[in-house]
DNA sequence: GAGAGAGCCTAATGCATGTAGGCAGAAACC
DNA sequence: GGTTTCTGCCTACATGCATTAGGCTCTCTC
C-alpha cells in the first residue's frame, strides 16, 4: 500500500478529525502519529510543534465557520440574518466539538490576523449594520453579540444547563430574540454622539 | 522550622495561588509539591489526583465569587443590581485569572451540586426577579445573562479585543446596558403563556 | 549510475501523572 | 515505660507525552 505523503495540511486535517472524534484534549503528537501511521518524531518534519498544530486547527475551523456563516446570512437581514448567523455558530459547535474547542483558546497573532478571522468579523458587521447603529457603536455591539453567542455555546457545552436539558432549544430562541431586541433599542439608549 | 501539616484545604488554596500567579496551566502536581515543599508523591495522600485538585480550585472559586456577588448586589435592584453582579464577575476574573480559568472548565457533579454553585444561581435569580419576568422565563433569562457575562470575560481574556484595547471598558458598559434593555423588554416579546 | 535531497526512522532526554512499598516519629494502649 | 499502630512523607519505579539529534533509504536528477 503506497502511502499518501504527509503534509502540514493533511496533518492539520487529521488532527481536526481527531479533535472532533476523541475530544480536543486527545489531540497529541503521539495520537496524531498513530492516526496517520507514522512515528511521532516524523510529525515534526511538517509541523513546528504541538502549539502550531493546535493553531492550525484553530485557523482551519475559523475558515470553515466563516463559510458556514456566509451561507447562513446570504440574502437575509435584520433579525433573520442575526438568527442565521447565531445558528451557524451553534450548528458548527455541535457538529465539530473538537474544532470548536480549538477556537476557544487564545488566538496567536498569526491566527488573529488570518483571512478567516477577518471574514468572520466582516460578516458580523454586515449583519449588525442592518440595525442602523452609528459606526462607533458597531464595535461594541459586535463584542456584545459575539460574547453572548460564544458564551451560550460554552455554557451549553460545559453542561451548565443539563439540569433542565429539555429547555435549551427554547433558551436559545430567547437568547437570539434578546440579542435582536438589544440591537433594535441600542440607539435609543446611546444616540449618536453620546458616550 | 516546623512545617504546617498539609491538608486538602491547604493544598487547594496553594494550588489556587499558583493558578493566579503562574497561570492555570501551571497547576500541576509537581509544581504544587515544589510550592509547598514536599515531593510530588506526597500530594496524593491528601488529594485523589490532579482532576480532584482542579475541581477543588473550581469549587473554592465559586464560593469566593458567590460571596463577592452577594456583596455587590446587597441593597440594590434592577439595573443597579445587574451592573453590580456583572462587575463582581469581572472584578473577580481580573483579580484571580487562574481561579477564574478553573471555573471555565466543565463542572463535575460534585461541583455543580455544591452550595457555592447553588448560591450563585440563587443570586442571579434574585437580581432578575426585579425585572418582573414570569417564572418560566427566568430560567431562560438567567442563561442569557450568564452566557453574556461569561462570554464577554472569555473574549476579553482571550485577547479578542486587543486590537482596540482602549475601548473595552466602554464596551463593557454597553454590554451591561444591553442586558438591562433585553431584560426590560423581555415580557413584551414573550408575554406570559406564549411559547 | 552517482549524488543529493526528502521523508521517515531509531534512540535518547526531560518532565509530567500516578503507584507501591518503606521508614520514622507521634500517639495510643497495656 | 515500653511496645504497637497509625500517619505522613519519602524513595523508586512504570508509563506517557513533547521534542531533538542523527541515521537510513528510497527517489529523482543529471
Amino acid at each position: 500500500m503506497k502511502r499518501e505523503p504527509l503534509s502540514r495540511t493533511r496533518l492539520v486535517g487529521a488532527a481536526a478529525e481527531l479533535a472532533d472524534h476523541d475530544g480536543f484534549a486527545a489531540v497529541t503528537v503521539t495520537a496524531l502519529a498513530r492516526q496517520v501511521g507514522v512515528k511521532p518524531a516524523s510529525i515534526y518534519s511538517h509541523v513546528e510543534d504541538l502549539a502550531a498544530l493546535l493553531e492550525g486547527i484553530h485557523e482551519l475551523a475559523l475558515g470553515e465557520l466563516a463559510d458556514h456563516v456566509a451561507g447562513a446570512i446570504a440574502g437575509r437581514s435584520g433579525r433573520d440574518a442575526l438568527a442565521g448567523m447565531a445558528q451557524a455558530h451553534r450548528d458548527y459547535a455541535g457538529r465539530h466539538p473538537g474544532r470548536w474547542a480549538a477556537m476557544q483558546r487564545p488566538a496567536g497573532p498569526a491566527v488573529a490576523g488570518s483571512p478567516a478571522a477577518r471574514k468572520i468579523v466582516e460578516y458580523t458587521w454586515a449583519v449588525l449594520r442592518a440595525y442602523g447603529l452609528p459606526e462607533p457603536e458597531l464595535v461594541h455591539a459586535t463584542r456584545f453579540v459575539g460574547a453572548t453567542i460564544n458564551g451560550y455555546l460554552a455554557l451549553e457545552k460545559a453542561g451548565s444547563f443539563e439540569h433542565r436539558a429539555e429547555h435549551t432549544d427554547l433558551s436559545w430562541q430567547r437568547a437570539v430574540n434578546a440579542l435582536d431586541r438589544a440591537l433594535q433599542t441600542w440607539t435609543e439608549a446611546h444616540p449618536e454622539g453620546t458616550a
